[in-house]
DNA sequence: CGACACCTTGAAGAGGTTCAAGAAATGTGG
DNA sequence: CCACATTTCTTGAACCTCTTCAAGGTGTCG
């Protein structure tokens, strides 16, 4: 065993288990260290896949921030998901061999490449594994649910109010605080994901301000109340 | 091999290639034959699952027309998609072994019952029904990608020309009409998944009606001028 | 044939967008 | 390390699209 194959191995990464499945067999443990191929470091700015590129892998995210947007010819542009450490990218690969989407890193990043090939393989032999990986699809399909709510009968202020609740759950997850968050993304970036213009998300998050449910500060975002941040999500003016 | 027996086979099916993988030897097709555990008839109305429900099988649709959708204790309710014969439904039940949203029939329906659990053991038997299962419910998040996009960044004429092409071309790839359609949802259904109101719908449809590019005769729908509905979709006012 | 669900249309109003300008933060090169 | 360019963010005012409320019409089914 070189040093190598130590630092790639799930086994002994910090964040097994939000992106491994758990519950494994010392045995079955060993074998799903040889899934992920390489690691790979990505810059702020840069792609970890383009809409058209052949599709290979899927990626867990060890370190750092992604958004994945589809871009249309005619100038559209759309931002579908925000990534954070031990959350898997790539899904949209699998369908057509062909990405459809982008991927890109809102900050210095480190991914685990996992060949699709390889996971079909030992999703064959471990059970665990293959459910596992049913569910990360799964979740994802759940959570574009979510969204397209959020998208459909939101408005601005509720579309906000669940995009921190919901980033901070994540962060908090990973042993983040609870109340306090820094954005990773332009309020372009929010505004696309929302579906709603930067300067409403800019009024937006001014108008939480001055309620006093938010403290603003650049893209530090201080939860004052959190409570009164699940009444404006779980409480349209009802009927 | 009785009646039943044949009635039943995804062999004899003539939906085989829209929810079955292609390529298979005999040999998988036989097993791939068990796979489906029951028919199940669904009146018009009724729910294939609700939100709550335990999560046990997949869902092939034989006949019908279904609608997914998503409803909150507070009263929104999200359209999610609309299912037609050939497709999958059921998904959403993975993650978490309950279902998250409801699946109703919009019209009388025959749907196949797949056990979950016999899907995930003979995909580890069968390369290309894993492989199929994959791309499913990858195909269903890259359309959930699209729903995003139309749902943040079209407005109600293009979301609604979007939507049509979508039906139309899904029912031709069924051996239906590329330019005349029935609609099986209400204006309140079609609304709901576009994030728009009911009347806005009936709005839309009055204007791409007088516009020459459609007849709207209730829910029958005839493209008149298919090109002009692609423009609607694909132009949005060029910067 | 009557009751009910569904659809259409009008008018007023609200929420979000657009356009514009300036302020704050960030990054870059000398 | 500072000055300058660039990006990002905030805020205001006018505008526009979609919603809301309301009423009447059309179709369907027992």
């Amino acid at each position: 065993m070189n040093i190598e194959a130590i630092k790639i191995a799930c086994s002994n990464c910090n964040l097994r288990e939000l992106c491994m499945p758990m519950g494994l067999s010392n045995d079955d443990i060993e074998r799903i260290d040889e899934l992920v191929a390489s690691r790979r470091r990505i810059k702020r700015g840069e792609y970890l896949y383009q809409n058209g590129d052949a599709f290979s892998s899927l990626y867990a995210i060890r370190t750092g921030f992604f958004k994945t947007c589809i871009t249309t010819e005619d100038g559209r542009d759309q931002v579908t998901g925000f990534q954070m450490a031990g959350e898997i990218t790539g899904l949209d690969g699998i369908v057509s061999d062909f990405h459809s989407c982008d991927s890109v890193a809102l900050e210095d990043a480190e991914i685990c490449v996992m060949p699709f090939d390889k996971i079909e393989y030992l999703s064959r032999e471990v059970k665990a594994l293959q459910h596992h990986v049913h569910r990360i699809m799964s979740k994802e399909i759940v959570r574009e649910h979510g969204v397209m709510l959020l998208l459909g009968s939101m408005r601005a202020e509720e579309r906000l109010a669940a995009f921190l609740l919901n980033l901070v759950k994540r962060l908090h997850a990973r042993g983040f605080s609870r109340t306090e968050l820094v954005l990773r993304m332009t309020r372009e970036e929010i505004g696309s994901y929302l579906g709603l213009k930067l300067e409403t998300v800019s009024r937006t998050f001014s108008k939480l301000s001055d309620d006093g449910v938010i403290a603003v500060k650049q893209r530090n975002i201080h939860i004052l109340d959190p409570d009164a941040l699940n009444l404006i999500v779980n409480s349209q003016t009802c009927a």
